[in-house]
RNA sequence: GGCCCCUUCGUCUAGCGGUCUAGGACACCGGCCUUUCACGCCGGUAACACGGGUUCGAGUCCCGUAGGGGUCACCA
């Protein structure tokens, strides 16, 4: 049995969205799984200059993912080359044979008259059908039709009766009148090849075994195994994958739609949050590719490509009743396409959060420290490289912070471990609440000189010294420790309180619950005991 | 409109004639834990689109109906 071959062929004029990125993986997943290559074709016959460009995020977002190929762009491969604007060459010279064979045509309709006739069989409530009435069959014809001043692309020439078989290894067998094929055009009057034609060259030239492609593609199918069977090709298996539904919805996810997705309220909550991260970057959010639908998105904020991997791998396909966990490995061995649902999967924002939750909890402090620095020093508060006490004091507000942080960027939520008491930022609601009256400004008053005589200063020694000082004064622990709280990381909410403490020291702890007194107007109570 | 496809909890799904008073996950609700936030733990609500068949027996097979969707380019 020849090897496995499959490919994923992106058109480099949008983006890796979710969908693609689930038919890239499934493509990739039964290649490796049957130890065969995967292919990155690029489609960009109908492309002017920039393909490069427009390429990168696709390519960056495959090498995030972990999902290689074996032959394609950069890595190039024998039966290159893989971009189809590159190999017009084969395309002209199966039209040719085509041509020769009797299996298309030269046709020298004008658009309009093509139109007129599709607008009569609309009007007649019949199926439109091309009457090749400008069909050249000879040259003598064709170059009678070019002096009528006549430009001429190629057609297919379509059989008109009998049926289309094959099987799907998604939808099983499948059926398909001839008859309701059209007359498709294959090449251009400029000599550029379309797509159907480029598509299955490729195929067959790339030695492609398993075409594993969305649904969209299900009623392309029959034109296609019509030109492979012209040129004496064999035909690959088909799987067709159903397509990825709108949150919430049974329409197709679609990158041009995403104002719309932006009313939802879950897709909107998971832009939001990483709309947060971009700005604490200092990066501007460009609303058209800054999206929840593309993985650009997951990249930029922080997520962990295992993450989307998996949760896409579960939107169509299932193993069995309870595993949904699965790394590289487990997916490759047990990937199969026979598991493939038929009908479309919703795009569920929540979900997707809850696979990152469960992949960041996984991870070791190294592994989150790998993660979130960049984001430190892109956001300017960490040098590069960052300073030896840098790494370990983020290291300890990891620690601290354990499932608090989701998402790489995450980590961007503590600034009041990154600056010095004169430019921490005070969350002013937090701070009237906590500190606003001359009760807590008492007690603050009061407990910071226990901390300036407290060794050594950890959260442990913290604790107890904290859980002392209210029992001597039989209050609860709510009447100090939000205030301490507030005081030394200008929020009411956060880290562990006892830990943010340690983190941030003593001296430092001491300057801020100064500056906070002095904020709120309690700079004369100071030197009270 | 023609052709084609799909239909189990809100969502993703398991189910391939009896083991289904339909299982899991996410979400949701309630409780516990708790210095905030987050997590964790325990418990709960919730589905076979509808109508006919076939069968001793149907979520599972067949036929209709309804609903949803895809596709009908000199785009890919």
């Amino acid at each position: 049995m020849a090897t496995v071959r499959t490919r994923f062929a992106p058109s480099p004029t949008g983006h890796l969205h979710i969908g693609g990125v689930r038919t890239a993986l499934y493509n990739w997943l039964f290649a490796r799984k049957h130890g065969g290559q995967f292919i990155l074709r690029i489609d960009d016959t109908d492309q002017r200059r920039h393909v490069a460009e427009a390429l990168r995020p696709i390519l960056d977002g495959f090498r995030w993912l972990g999902l290689d190929w074996d032959e394609g762009p950069e890595v190039d491969g024998p039966l290159g080359p893989y971009f189809q604007s590159q190999r017009t060459s084969h395309y002209q010279a199966a039209v040719e044979r085509l041509l020769a064979g009797g299996y298309a045509y030269r046709d020298f309709a004008r658009p309009e008259e093509i139109q007129e006739e599709r607008a009569a069989a609309e009007k007649a409530g019949i199926a439109f059908r091309y009457s090749r009435r400008w069909m050249a069959e000879t040259e003598e014809q064709a170059e009678q039709f070019r002096q009528e001043g006549r430009q001429g692309v190629v057609r297919l020439k379509m059989p008109t009766f009998g049926t289309c078989r094959f099987h799907d290894a998604v939808r099983g067998p499948m059926e398909f009148a001839w008859e309701q094929e059209q007359d498709h055009v294959i090449q251009r009057a400029d000599g550029s090849c379309l797509y159907h034609l480029a598509n299955v060259v490729d195929d067959y030239e790339f030695q492609i075994t398993h075409v594993i492609r969305a649904v969209e593609h299900l009623s392309n199918t029959p034109r296609q195994i019509f030109i492979a069977q012209s040129l004496g090709y064999p035909l690959p298996q088909y799987a067709h994958l159903p397509y990825v539904a709108e949150p919430s919805s049974q329409s197709k996810l679609s990158k041009r739609k995403l104002k719309k997705y932006l009313r939802q309220p879950d897709f909107r909550k998971l832009f939001e949050h990483g709309r947060q991260v971009l700005e604490r970057l200092g990066k501007t959010v460009d609303e058209g590719t800054f999206q929840p639908v593309l993985v650009e998105f997951y990249r930029e904020v922080g997520y962990l490509p295992q993450a989307i991997l998996n949760y896409v791998l579960l939107l169509g396909w299932a193993l069995d009743d309870k595993t949904e966990f699965f790394d590289l490995e487990q997916m490759i061995e047990s990937f199969s396409l026979e598991r493939v649902n038929k009908s479309p999967a919703s795009f569920d924002p929540v979900k997707l959060w809850s696979f990152q939750q469960h992949y960041m909890n996984q991870l070791s402090l190294d592994e989150k420290l790998e993660l979130t620095l960049p984001f430190l020093q892109q956001a300017g508060w960490l040098t590069t490289p960052p300073p030896p006490e840098q790494i370990d004091r983020t290291r300890r507000i990891l620690a601290a912070a354990g499932d608090r942080i989701k998402v790489g960027g995450d980590i961007l939520d503590y600034p009041e471990f990154y600056v010095t008491a004169e430019k921490l930022p005070y969350d002013e609601k937090a701070l009237k609440k906590r500190l606003g009256d001359a009760e807590s400004q008492q007690r603050l008053t009061e407990f910071a000189q226990v901390l300036a005589e407290l060794e050594p200063f950890d959260a442990g020694h913290l604790e107890s010294a904290m859980k002392e000082w209210i029992r001597q004064r039989d209050i609860g622990i709510g009447k100090i420790i939000h205030a301490v709280r507030v005081a030394v990381t200008g929020r009411g909410v956060g880290l562990g309180m006892f830990e943010a403490l340690e983190i941030v020291g003593k001296e430092e702890t001491l300057r801020r619950i100064d500056r906070a007194l002095a904020t709120v107007g309690a700079s004369q109570q100071i030197s009270h005991d």
